[in-house]
DNA sequence: TTGCTCCTCACGTCACGTGAGGTGGC
DNA sequence: TTGCTCCTCACGTCACGTGAGGTGGC
């Protein structure tokens, strides 16, 4: 089938983003587990921007589009903020891009860096988090079991 | 030296809590790495009402307040709200109280069950997302490791 | 009396949730 | 034409952050 088939949606769809392969947000958002307005609000913040529109306005995701959604929503138990997430986003963008000068590059990488050593930090940070949270279902679990017998009325 | 010497603040401060164990908000907070406003938010949530008050107003706390506040530090990461973490650690006080009749106390253990299920699922759900960061996080230092040698103004 | 600590409003923020009312598209 | 999906306001919520302006207590 040639792409001629398939008609393009004007400038609001860029070449090599046909239609036939990028999807509406309801089922971007159940493939990738995140709720409609969560994925609204990434496209409002600037942090997953659907690469198409329809003529009538539907979002348009491409596979890319998708990965990038399924990104955030593995590290979101990082704690970046969403502008935080936009900004490390776009600094793999621009080191990978062929357009950018060297003097820009170092910046990049300083900055990119800085995220690299804030995520290995709370990466430990979440770590404690988890053995404690563990300690304390256990816990919960042990108390479950030691009350549930002899309670006040049993025989 | 005998409590006498530890004058009581009148109805604000309970029996057993002389002014001389009981802890200011800035040492509370300090101690158990909370902010100031957050140990006051819990207190108007009602999570960790401070025990006793001075006469002007700042508030009391107990080394048992203090526990609980660090308890829910510690745990915080599993996702519960205020209001979850106040009904859960009320069923844990009213489980061992003695008065306790025993039709409650079934609805109580029932209720810390659900609980305890919550919680060991919010673990294996953190868990998971832990896996997911430190993967990340490794993929970023990899990024860093690999863009900083080879820069396109490098020799 | 001087600091340092604490107090209560009260508005701001961040990441969404939740309708309301309307339209797109197979 | 009928549904189902999507759209944009726009207000609500949760867990605090952040001053403003004032007072307590050694």
């Amino acid at each position: 089938m040639p792409p001629s088939e398939y008609p393009l949606e004007g400038d609001s769809v860029p070449a090599r983003h046909d239609r036939a392969h990028m999807h509406q947000i309801g089922e971007v958002a159940e493939r990738v587990g995140l709720s409609l307005r969560t994925v609204r609000h990434y496209d409002e913040a600037g942090l997953v921007v659907p690469s198409g529109r329809t003529a009538g306005g539907f979002r348009l995701y491409t596979d890319y589009d998708i990965d990038r959604l399924a990104l955030i929503k593995r590290v979101k138990s990082l704690g970046f903020t969403l502008e935080e997430m936009r900004e490390l986003l776009g600094l793999r963008d621009r080191l990978v891009s062929t357009a950018t000068t060297a003097p820009e590059y170092c910046v990049l990488l300083d900055r990119l860096e800085g995220y690299a050593t804030a995520a290995t930090e709370r990466c430990e940070s979440l770590r404690k988090q988890l053995m404690h949270a563990d300690a304390f279902a256990d816990t919960l679990r042990r108390e479950v079991e030691r009350y549930g017998h002899g309670s006040p009325g049993e025989p």
